[in-house]
DNA sequence: CGATTTTGACCGGCGC
DNA sequence: GCGCCGGTCAAAATCG
């Protein structure tokens, strides 16, 4: 037949049937969750610079460098479920090798495998009492020394704006701001506040930092 | 044998 | 309108 002229004209509609032009229509990440993970020397050594495991299986389906950053992006699907269209990708902060960006896309259709007590439950409670907040952020800072998580609505550039706020090694995944408020540049939770972020969402992958945690070195 | 990883190519969106 | 960049898929290779 038509040998390998016709392979790029056939290559069009086999990608059209393939993802079809809706899935690139989400050129816009919608509804997305930036975490910061900041590995120690040590902690990242798990898979060498692989992203830290979560409750979940993750089959890396992409790699691209990104412009203006010396390291690459990794793309990863959920393959804990076959129905599941969670993602989430993962780069190097390009100003701190030890800070792992990872951008989660989507939601997991399923339970983690293993599924999920939230020891903490300090973000919905925002107008707890001084005491409350003082020993949510030190529980949370305590264990996660290392770890820097933050969420909000695409915006990753703090990384590259001012240069991590090293020195907070807190995890910041709550939609409480006015716990941090007094401490923390508002400017960067008022844009927490605007997330859309669903409460079970947060408790995932919440869920799955505090899992994960406890692998990393304090 | 199955699952996962790697690499290249293609397409769509966005900016200039 | 053109070019650049980011994101995804597919096939092949590798590992457990």
């Amino acid at each position: 037949m038509d040998g390998p002229t016709s392979a790029q004209e056939d290559l069009k509609p086999s990608h059209d049937h393939k993802i079809g032009p809706a899935t690139y229509k989400k050129r816009k990440m919608v509804d997305s969750t930036v975490v910061r993970v900041r590995v120690g020397g040590d902690g990242g050594k798990q898979k060498g610079e692989g992203p830290p495991s979560d409750s979940w299986s993750w089959r890396k389906y992409g790699q691209k460098p990104i412009k203006g950053s010396p390291y690459p992006r990794g793309y990863y699907k959920c393959s804990t479920s076959k129905g599941c269209s969670a993602k989430k990708q993962v780069e190097k902060c390009r100003t701190d090798a030890s800070v792992l960006i990872i951008t989660y896309t989507s939601s997991h259709n399923h339970p983690g495998p293993e599924f999920i007590h939230c020891p903490i439950v300090t973000a919905n409670n925002t107008q707890q009492p001084t005491t409350k907040s003082t020993d949510a952020t030190t529980e949370l800072q305590s264990p996660l020394k290392e770890e820097v998580v933050e969420k909000f609505h695409e915006q990753q550039h703090i990384c590259d704006e001012e240069g991590p706020p090293i020195g907070c090694p807190c995890i910041v995944i709550s939609p409480a701001p006015n716990s941090f408020n007094e401490n923390v540049d508002d400017d960067f939770f008022d844009d927490l506040e605007e997330l859309p972020i669903s409460t079970s969402w947060t408790g995932l992958v919440r869920s799955s930092f505090f899992d994960e945690r406890v692998l990393l070195p304090s």
